[in-house]
RNA sequence: UCCCCAGUAGCUCAGUCGGUAGAGCAGGUGACUGUUAAUCACCGGGUCCGUGGUUCGAGUCCGCGCUGGGGAGCCA
């Protein structure tokens, strides 16, 4: 390798930040060659860069023409150091004319090479996971849910949220948000038993029952009530045997939890980040996104322009289920004040009635969890959900319960244990203030962002029941 | 977990009335060409998901199982 020769990422080659006429190495995979009886054959090589690939020009003259490049199939990782040149063929600018081709890797047997040249399903390409990300449409969404992930981090840090590292780990069995992963270390075959017969978890790792989390919430309400402005943004799991194409065991959530806030506020920050990290996008990944436009889903960039564009609209729950009982659209299930929605409730409010983001607050407290802050109706809590069009809930959240004997309350009447609960109740003992959070699926919207219609095919190595491969 | 649908070449699929399998792409070889997931010709490539049954005979019909997908519920 010549190390007086710069490499570049090829990104920066066709963004014309490397000068044409100067020398320069690009590393890459090979996505098709074609040979040219004009003494010349046109490799395309990718790096994940960016969506396009470069053009590399292979010349009669290389020494290793015949023996080596008239061979290289997709998936070929090789070296090339040339002259960059403008292109004489159309279809691309520049072209990288190639003075030597290194082949790094080769594919041992193209015919079985998993990924070759040609539309492949995405439900193939979840069996070859490790190999998929090579393809156009997974290394599109990678980089658009990098940016987005950066997008999220940039938003909190300019408006002076700090970034809580809650843990993976929970003794909390009843963070409220379904079922949980169990983590032990005791012999599942022959367990340590107590008195009762039952497994003895004081003898486990940690001394009693812990599990993996299902929401970072708890742990940063605590800094919340300390450093005033926070999120969490990390993995959470739920061991429910759900099988949609919304739904993984393992997934990343972000959650903002801000002090001396009310629900309003709350539903502001909401909106305001979802625009933030929108905008990112079709800032700085229009290449990624044209090609979901052209490839899966062409309404994607309109779509995102609009929601940066319009304004959400804000909904009580009272005034959803008035609109739906005298709309003469049928429901499968009926519309009564009290019932939790249904998916085809919110698509029709979301897609149908407002055409656009929704933002719908101040739920029944029946069909709510403890921590929601009771309204001055007694019936309602400050609980506020924002249905996007095309997939339904994307962020759920809610103004907390500051009022240690409201929650006390709550938790009596839903015959939780209150002394589980004692460190969350302290927060309420000692300060207090009014404070509001949310949580956003980060798949979701990676998947509603890029028209994606699976949320399998958005995470690098998805992990639903009876799938944890790779 | 429930309801539907599917499983045939490396991949995407066709396969009629039940009579032992075919196309496109990919791969190999060659022709041609500053080509654009090129074009043309030829070649290789099959445990028809598994299992049991009906039948002279099953890719095809029936039962059970497995796997995948869509929808619902739960939720993010």
């Amino acid at each position: 390798m010549d190390r007086s020769i710069s490499v570049h990422l090829i990104a920066a080659v066709l963004d014309g930040r490397v000068p044409s006429g100067s020398r320069a190495m690009v590393q890459g995979w090979v996505r098709t060659r074609r040979d040219s009886k004009a003494g010349l054959s046109f490799v395309s090589v990718h790096d994940g860069s960016c969506l396009e690939p470069l053009q590399v020009i292979a010349p009669v003259e290389l020494p290793n023409y015949a023996s080596e490049v008239t061979h290289l199939t997709a998936g070929c990782a090789i070296r090339v150091t040339g002259e960059l040149v403008p292109s004489t063929g159309k279809g691309q600018s520049v072209e990288l004319r190639a003075e030597r081709i290194e082949v790094v890797g080769e594919v041992e047997d193209p015919e079985t090479y998993p990924i070759a040249p040609k539309p492949h399903s995405f439900e193939y390409l979840r069996t070859v996971a490790h190999l998929r990300p090579r393809t156009n449409s997974i290394g599109a969404v990678t980089r658009v849910r990098h940016c987005l992930a950066q997008a999220i981090q940039n938003f909190f840090h300019q408006r002076g949220y700090f970034w809580i590292h809650t843990p993976i780990i929970t003794a909390s069995d009843c963070e409220g948000a379904g079922a949980l992963f169990r983590v032990s270390t005791l012999d599942l075959v022959n367990p340590p038993r107590a008195a009762d017969g039952g497994i003895d978890f004081s003898q486990d790792f940690f001394g009693r029952e812990t599990f993996l989390t299902v929401s970072g919430q708890l742990n940063v309400e605590a800094y919340c009530l300390a450093l005033s402005k926070v999120y969490t943004f990390g993995p959470t799991f739920r061991a429910e045997n759900s099988n949609t194409s919304r739904h993984l065991a393992e997934f990343w959530m972000v959650e903002p939890e801000t002090a001396f806030a009310d629900i309003h506020t709350n539903a502001d920050l909401a909106e305001a980040l979802l625009k933030f990290i929108f905008q990112a996008v079709l800032e700085e990944r229009a290449d990624d996104m044209a090609f979901f436009a052209q490839r899966i889903d062409k309404a994607c960039v309109q779509r995102l322009e609009q929601v940066v564009r319009s304004p959400f609209e804000r909904m009580d729950y009272d005034e959803a289920i008035r609109i739906l009982q005298r709309t003469n659209r049928s429901f499968e299930f009926p519309i009564t004040w009290g019932m939790d929605l249904q998916s085809e409730h919110e698509r029709y409010l979301a897609e149908d009635y407002v055409g656009r983001p929704l933002i719908l607050m101040n739920y029944p407290k029946e069909i709510k969890s403890f921590y929601m802050r009771l309204n001055d109706d007694g019936r309602t809590v400050a609980a506020m959900d924002v249905l996007a069009p095309g997939i339904g809930e994307i962020i759920g959240g809610s103004q907390r319960e500051e009022r240690l004997e409201v929650l006390d309350a709550r938790l009596d009447a839903l015959g939780m244990n209150k002394t589980a609960y004692n460190w969350y109740r302290d927060l309420r003992r000692y300060g207090s203030v009014p404070h509001a959070g949310f949580g956003l699926g980060f798949e979701r919207t990676v998947s509603y962002v890029t028209g994606m219609a699976n949320v399998r095919d958005v995470i690098p190595f998805p992990r639903t029941p009876r799938g944890a491969d790779f």
